[in-house]
DNA sequence: GCAAAAGTGTTTGAGGTACACCCATGC
DNA sequence: GCATGGGTGTACCTCAAACACTTTTGC
């Protein structure tokens, strides 16, 4: 069943670029390529755009299909169009990013992914065509947008700790952080609410449970 | 000649939003589209990519076709692909923006374009499909980006005065600044240089020449 | 001499940075 | 009682904001 159009039309695809927080480090996920081209490779999520779908809805259902993540949020990094970036045909893929609570990531391979796990971003696998280029254009965006602090929450589980909180701020700026500043910044901007609940957890003082309070993005949808 | 698909293919186009100050006021490079659809109505320069061109350089190509406009920097804002954004067929078009000094622009509508002219962004006709929302996009980056009153310089010609960059900053932030906290904020942040060149116009003392300090980006040509 | 834009410093307040000790708990 | 991470306050410094007058020219 061909499809023919007067003029030569590029493929288009969408590539999700999942970061969180785990043991300390920022990782990426990444799935192993089942197929050509760059078999066996380690690459972005991502797969073609079906005709009637949003970009934004086919990252979502590509990330979903080849590693069973279903990401809240996603942000468009951009395209990325070299017309030699694929051995195949003239492909032009569009980048989204989400950052996700690791303890959310419930990873599984399917779909046309050999495998399926997270990468500590400063320890990455060989990847395919330009996913190294797009991966390294989504962290330098991310660090840029959290200077803030505001975009790392959305690697933190609904409650959280402070100390929590600020690894993940750490991990994403790839700085240390004063744990004194931090915290009076943080209560400053007033994002956060205190739960009044308590974490115990090894032989110290228990934790505060922070939320985050609500805020209007908190409610749109995957378009 | 048709082509022909396993599966669907969308249409990929680039759009452009040029950007530049005059009478001090901020404009946008405007089409009035010769064909359908939106025939007649005024959309943003832009077009097919074609099959080996890279997205940039196609961006730089129908400028120039359609407004005889030639961009030295182009600024990927991003992927814009509602499924029904073009009723024809699907459609995913990556936009681009520029500033640039109004006096180097040579503006003659041409290729697809039935006219081409500036519009003062606060005051716009109504726009072809979702090119509205692409602009407003593309302000709000561009108002973001500014901040630092780095990006504003690209609206100057080489050799401008303090006061022609104070009212393109102004032009872009929609602000009004402070005319000596201005010039010590330049002045310290030093990517300027005093050409020792005056110019005398009206009735009032001469203003001092200055021309951007070279930097990296400057050679970096159109890939 | 007067109209018109160019050019110039100081004061103040806000926010960011540096820095060290006590607290509550489990074992 | 001791090891472990949780929680807290102050002093300083930097940078941005507010603010008004003199200078140089053309007519």
């Amino acid at each position: 069943m061909p499809y023919t159009y007067d003029y030569p039309h590029p493929a288009v695809t969408v590539d999700v670029a999942v970061l969180t927080v785990e043991d300390g480090a920022l990782k990426i996920l990444l799935i192993r390529r089942a197929n050509p081209p760059f078999e066996g490779d380690w690459a972005l999520p991502g797969g073609f755009v079906d005709i009637d779908e949003s970009l934004k809805r086919a990252a979502w259902r590509e990330l979903a299909e080849e590693t069973g993540v279903h990401a809240g949020f996603l942000t468009q990094l951009g395209a990325f169009g070299r017309p030699d970036r694929d051995p195949r045909e003239r492909i032009i893929t569009v980048a989204y990013y989400a950052l996700l609570p690791a303890r959310q990531l419930r990873i599984r391979a399917d779909s046309d992914a050999a495998d399926a796990r997270l990468f500590e971003v400063a320890a990455l696998p060989a990847l395919a065509g330009d996913h190294g280029q797009i991966i390294a254009r989504t962290l330098s965006r991310v660090r840029e947008q959290s200077a803030d602090l505001v975009l790392p929450l959305r690697l933190l589980p609904d409650r959280f700790t402070m100390s929590e909180y600020q690894v993940a701020c750490e991990c994403v700026l790839g700085q240390s952080l004063d744990k004194r500043n931090f915290q009076k910044r943080v209560q400053a901007a007033g994002w956060l609410e205190c739960t009044g609940e308590q974490r115990r957890r090894g032989a110290h003082r228990p934790a505060r449970l922070y939320r985050r309070r609500e805020t209007a993005a908190d409610s749109a949808p995957i378009q």
